[in-house]
DNA sequence: ATTTTTATCACCCTATTAGGGTATTGTGGG
DNA sequence: CCCACAATACCCTAATAGGGTGATAAAAAT
């Protein structure tokens, strides 16, 4: 049985423009398409697709929102955004939405079928700019310094960081309170810090734990 | 003048067959290839490659601390990194470090010419089960519940969150010490935490700040 | 074999934070 | 007009944290 795609775009031409490209091939079926997201539950809940076009810029309901809607009634249909712009917010909020793919318009002639082929392998298809933009977002998580922290004392600081009390980590570890007062002591001197917040912010903002 | 390219990997039947294919097409120049990265430093300082193949797994020094050790000294060469796992843990680090691109093994024959086009297009060419790994990277990143904490307390969290004692954030905002304490219970209860690690813990991991 | 690091425990004093209240003001919604 | 709420401020007591100093035994490094 076919492929079945669903549609989301507000421009007309467009998204005509995909049919007509999609229905060239037996193995999809266009099951709709639509200009505007806002009654997406009730369609994607009645037409069951296997793949979602998504455009972002539409009137009323976003197609992010559109996503975020699908995905409280629908985990495996696969959705690629569309969009003509490659705008660092949306594509990340897209993404944590639970997109599986991302196009610009100006790639999507060329490779919606690929791209089509990706997503239901389990891919992840992307523009090569928005993969670029993705990767150059995780490369800012900086290499973190290392504080030469002992096993014990990350231990310890990935504990306090999960929001215990110096008394709570003694009682866990099974040491003296005052121990844990002595590795923390030695802690802050490592980070260069002077309290509890500023280590668990530090900790977390470098990902030491 | 052509794309000079050069080449790490410890298998030689697999760098041979990646030369050949390469030598196919008059664009490209392997300008080396080494079966591992001891002295790559010295080599990409020669060479000046365009594009880097990068084997993960190679012996003596692998392929991600080349990485990082080509970074220190050239940020333009482009570098995708051949794999045969799927490896979380390595691909970020990988990426973390300043690679552009990561290829499976299994893909790359098929793929190669393509990747290499595409990175040198300001592109980010990888498999597609590692370009769904990232993503499912970002979808852990769970949308964050609404505390409905009003501008202020928000202000004040965000505040604490960067290691500001209540009485830095008092002068801070020009308020009493007293007042920076009524608004910080508020806080706890919202956020039905009871101290403030817990409060930062939360704000950061949950990114509310 | 000697030195350094790590992990452990203890005690001191002071500063900061938590938890429990109460109260005043201004603002916006019903 | 009254109510709810955010923002402001104060009080008191108990608990927790910060900073300093010192000590011991085992493990690791030299």
């Amino acid at each position: 049985m076919p492929t079945k795609i669903l549609i989301y775009d507000d421009n007309t031409d467009l998204r005509e423009g995909i049919c007509h490209l999609l229905r060239l091939r037996e193995e999809y079926e266009v099951v709709g398409e639509f200009g505007d997201a806002k009654n997406v539950l009730k369609e994607v809940g009645f037409l069951k697709p296997d793949v979602i076009l998504m455009d972002i810029e539409m009137p009323g309901i976003t197609g992010v929102e559109a996503v975020k809607k699908i995905r409280t009634i629908d985990r495996n249909a696969q959705i690629i955004m569309l969009t003509v712009f490659d705008d660092q917010g949306h594509i990340f909020e897209a993404l944590q939405s639970g997109a599986n793919g991302y196009l610009l318009k100006r790639n999507a002639s060329d490779r919606l079928v690929q791209s089509i082929e990706e997503v239901l392998s389990g891919g992840a298809p992307m523009s090569p700019s928005i993969a670029r933009l993705i990767i150059s977002e995780m490369q800012l998580r900086k290499p973190q310094e290392n504080y030469q922290l002992s096993i014990r004392e990350k231990e310890i600081l990935k504990s306090l960081a999960t929001g215990n009390s110096f008394k709570l980590i003694a009682s866990d570890l099974q040491i003296s309170l005052e121990t844990v007062r002595t590795h923390i002591k030695k802690i802050y001197e490592k980070l260069q810090v002077h309290s509890q917040i500023e280590a668990v912010s530090k900790a977390l903002n470098e990902k030491l734990v």
